[in-house]
DNA sequence: TTGATAGGCAAGCCGCGACTTGCCTATGGT
DNA sequence: ACCATAGGCAAGTCGCGGCTTGCCTATCAA
């Protein structure tokens, strides 16, 4: 779990979804497609964004929802706390790798 | 600066030193590496933990001091605040299902 | 129904990162 | 002086992750 968390952090493309989300909620893959490439002036396919948002699903730092052909992503940080509390706060290690 | 921040977090060896450093400052290369080897039951050589090391600090999630032939490390958990800042703060938390 | 749009799946390429191996420097004990 | 200890450097191996390519499914509008 702590895995695949630090992993999605990993990527800075994938920060910089996390970006796009947070000034941003419910946008579809093609919105943020396009979004990254002129906003950020990042040069990437569909599918290289659409691995990125499922590495991010994976980590439970998006949540997506199905409207008809559309699927929308919102930004969930909750997870970023466990970063806070394992460190910042001292507190007994839990990571399973 | 934040890209060497999440690539020392992405390996869970690290994130186990930083636990390590965590509950017990000022300690060695070696001693690193055997609490490493019995407490966790990693197998890992000198060099690989040195390695490890080398990229916690460059993150600036380490600090070193040198005393003779010792090199004493400890954790500096103060650049983990920017993970908060970025995503936590601009958004308020939501629900939890 | 047809075509366009939104997205998914799978195989393959390729570079980076984790780890090893071998050798080197330096400090300190005796 | 000698040798063990603490650590560093560099090249090489190898698997994984990011990205592409090509094709497939599903939904909606005309």
């Amino acid at each position: 779990m702590a895995d695949e968390l630090f992993r999605a952090l990993a990527d800075p493309t994938r920060r910089r979804i996390l970006d796009e989300l947070a000034e941003r909620g419910g946008q579809s893959l093609f919105e943020i497609c396009t979004r990254l490439v002129t906003k950020h002036g990042l040069g990437l396919s569909r599918q290289a964004v659409s691995q990125h948002l499922a590495v991010l699903e994976a980590a439970d730092l998006v949540r997506t929802r199905r409207e008809g052909r559309y699927k929308f992503h919102d930004l969930h940080a909750q997870p970023l706390e466990h970063i806070v509390t394992r460190w910042l706060r001292p507190s007994p290690p839990e990571d399973t790798p």
